[in-house]
RNA sequence: GUGGAUGUAGCUCAGAUGGUUAGAGCACCAGAUUGUGGCUCUGGGGGUCGUGGGUUCAAAUCCCAUCUUCCACCCCA
């Protein structure tokens, strides 16, 4: 296609037929959040850059090399958002959220943008689903947030694993980084390029790397592996004793170390098991010191946030389908031209009746307009014909059995509400 | 950001060593006697071979650049 202008690399089109499915995840995250007493919140899609450079933390790979950040016209940095959370914890304070009954459960959904390099599952713009809980630090509240994305998941037959781990608090997380940045320093030469980065960024990553001789190493500077003050030790204790009351499934992985700076305590992933690409399906945790970070009152805080377009990669890959809510419920052929208008009138008649009912617009002829209904997956064809609206009927055809009868005019609404509209359907989820 | 692949009709792909009007399947559209779909048959439309340069008498096929997508890494959703 020379000439064309193309979407911006790292984007999609969400065409008609896969949005179907959007909107089911999107949808059925509402009404679980709904069911766990989180409200919507909705923050702009951009930010002063600054949000997130305090915020997610300005050593973060997601701000040093990913944000969309851009001048706007009177020069001041805005940044599109790369994550949720940053945001919902400066509306908390700007907003004063604080100021009603503990705990502040939200919940929300849109588009995300990261400069990543793209590849199947990860985008430029993609969308995250997720909820944070301000107010409590309380064990139980950890376990029923991870709890629920696992729940979430689920519901939708998906099978994926939950990792967690504790990073410590303000108290002992700076000393098992002090632990790795001091035990390294004389061995610098032997680490990866890679982990001679995260030493200085975040040594705790070296725990985490791929090569067996940067992670041996690292496990020697801290030989003792207990780091975890009395009360983080007790906090994730507790969680996970939670975990197993609500009989959640978990994986304590002493290497998960999320990337964001606000994390603390409790850190969770939830990985679609194999080998994949993007494994991660959404991931969260624990960011007690951020609310005060932003001015507000010193407030604890949980959180998580899942991909949409991994969430259908994995719904995909497991061979999992979506309920069909798309169809017509009627099809309206014409046998002759100057039909057209009355076809009309009885097409806004039905359809003001609640029914989906179509016709076709390009003057076809009437074998093709049945092929056309075949197509659509109307599952009931009405025919305007001449002969039969003599006798002020029409002709009401089945197209599963293709049996065909006639029925007078006045009583089609009524017959195809109490037939085919109900009964032929999935009760369609989004309308509720 | 690093390294490596990829790009031919709406889709999935053929098109050795460069050579006449670029093909198939599926999809789409139209027909197969009087007003009837899904099967079958027949026919048809549709591509400046990602884009821009270059080499050559001649390039979808070779070279360069660029864009896209994909894979690995970094990291993450």
């Amino acid at each position: 296609m020379p000439n064309s202008i193309n979407r911006p690399r790292g984007t999609i089109d969400v065409l008609p037929g896969e949005v179907e499915k959007w909107r089911y995840v999107e949808e059925s995250f509402r009404r679980i959040c709904r069911e766990y007493g989180y409200a919507e919140i909705r923050t702009p899609v951009f930010e002063y850059t600054e949000l997130f450079d305090r915020g997610v933390g300005d050593t973060t790979d997601i701000v040093e090399k990913e944000m969309y950040t851009f001048l706007d016209r009177s020069e001041r940095s805005l940044s599109l958002r790369p994550e949720g959370t940053a945001p919902i914890a400066r509306a908390y304070v700007e907003d004063k959220l604080f100021s009603g009954p503990l705990p502040v459960k939200v919940y929300y959904l849109g588009p995300m943008f990261r400069y990543d390099r793209p590849q199947a599952g990860r985008y430029r713009q993609f969308h995250q689903l997720g909820v944070e809980v301000f107010g409590s630090c309380a064990p139980a509240i950890d376990a029923e947030v991870a709890a629920m994305a696992m729940d979430f998941c689920r519901r939708f037959g998906l099978k994926l694993d939950l990792h967690i781990n504790s990073v410590g608090c303000s108290a002992c997380r700076p000393v098992m980084r002090e632990r790795l940045y001091a035990g390294l320093k004389t061995r610098l030469e032997d680490l990866c390029n890679d982990c001679y980065m995260r030493w200085t960024k975040n040594p705790l990553r070296i725990l985490d790397c791929k090569i067996k001789r940067c992670r041996e190493m690292a496990e020697e500077a801290v030989a003792g592996f207990n780091f975890l003050c009395p009360e983080c030790a007790d906090h994730f204790r507790e969680t996970l004793g939670y975990l197993d009351a609500l009989n959640v499934a978990y994986i304590v992985d002493p290497c998960l170390v999320r990337g964001l700076d606000y994390y603390t305590r409790t850190a969770f992933e939830i990985m679609a098991p194999g080998a994949g690409a993007q494994r991660s399906v959404g991931g969260g945790g624990r960011y007690d010191g951020l609310v005060e970070m932003f001015g507000g009152p010193p407030t604890p805080g949980i959180g998580y946030a899942m991909g949409l377009e991994r969430f259908l990669l994995v719904m995909q890959e497991q061979g999992l389908t979506v309920p069909d809510s798309g169809r017509l419920d009627v099809y309206l052929v014409t046998a002759e031209k100057d039909l057209e208008g009355k076809a009309l009138g009885l097409l806004q008649e039905l359809r003001a009746n609640g029914i989906r009912a179509d016709k076709d617009y390009t003057g076809r002829s009437m074998k093709a307009q049945l092929k056309q209904a075949g197509k659509s997956g109307a599952p009931y064809v009405v025919i305007l014909g001449g002969d039969e609206l003599g006798k002020g009927r029409v002709a009401l055809k089945d197209m599963l059995s293709g049996r065909q009868t006639e029925v007078p005019l006045a009583d089609l609404t009524a017959r195809l509400l109490s037939q085919g509209h109900d009964s032929k359907h999935e009760p369609s989820l989004l309308a509720r």
